[in-house]
DNA sequence: CTCCCGATAT
DNA sequence: ATATCAGGAG
């Protein structure tokens, strides 16, 4: 099975969205947040670390460090015992203070709206900048790709790429933009509660009858 | 490519 | 024991 037609690929990412939709109405970020410094935050903690650990660490943290300054003046070991329970605290402390000390010495202390802006930010790639984009600002810049959506979206067998970035490209070439938030909450919602990394949940799977992958892995 | 980090599932 | 979890930098 080499390839069909170019119209056949697109109904069916059309039937794909369209059972997405039907099957997570309410797929949203699960991340805990209340403002723009806090999702970049959250997001910077979230690497390699699942969100409900990510959302028990800030409970406590938002609370001690309300703006770019607070996080830019803390004492470094501070910072890293606040955030110790989401691995990687090291680097992560210090990106989350290089990353603070930027917004307060070159945006004013806020949160800039830009990918080129945001990805020259210490620890924040395009995958954090996505998040931050669509979600905090509404802006459907990109295609979030991280563990979740790279493995389902190779599943579907809507890219046989591997690199993050060819991965996004090839996904916003398929996806209408005004989708492409809800697109990667889709994706993230369902390897999250079917499509497993380890063993997906094949037989209840609402994408089956679309999923060359189905039964398969 | 490796490293950073540790809890949890298989 | 090993893979995985809303990655990014060197």
């Amino acid at each position: 099975m080499a390839r069909q037609s170019r119209q056949a690929d697109a109904s069916r990412i059309k039937s794909i969205l369209t059972a997405l939709q039907r099957t997570y109405p309410r797929a949203h970020c699960e991340l805990r947040y209340s403002n723009p410094l806090e999702l970049l935050i959250a997001t910077i903690l979230s690497a390699q670390c699942t969100d409900a650990r990510v959302n028990e660490v800030t409970r406590t943290l938002f609370q001690r460090y309300r703006t770019a300054a607070d996080y830019a003046e803390a004492p470094l070991s501070e910072l890293e015992e606040a955030i110790r329970p989401t691995g990687f605290y090291r680097n992560k402390a210090r990106n989350i203070q290089a990353c603070c000390r930027a917004l307060v010495e070159k945006h004013g202390g806020q949160v800039p709206r830009t990918m080129e802006e945001l990805t020259a930010l210490d620890g924040v790639g395009r995958k954090t900048a996505n998040v931050v984009l669509g979600n905090a600002f509404g802006i459907n810049e990109g295609i979030v790709v991280d563990t979740h959506v790279r493995r389902v979206a190779q599943r579907l067998g809507l890219t046989r790429q591997t690199n993050p970035d060819k991965i996004e490209q090839e996904l916003m070439q398929q996806v209408p933009r005004d989708l492409w938030t809800q697109f990667s909450h889709w994706l993230i919602w369902h390897g999250r509660r079917r499509c497993y990394a380890r063993k997906p949940d094949c037989p209840h799977c609402e994408l089956r009858q679309w999923c060359p992958s189905a039964g398969k892995v």
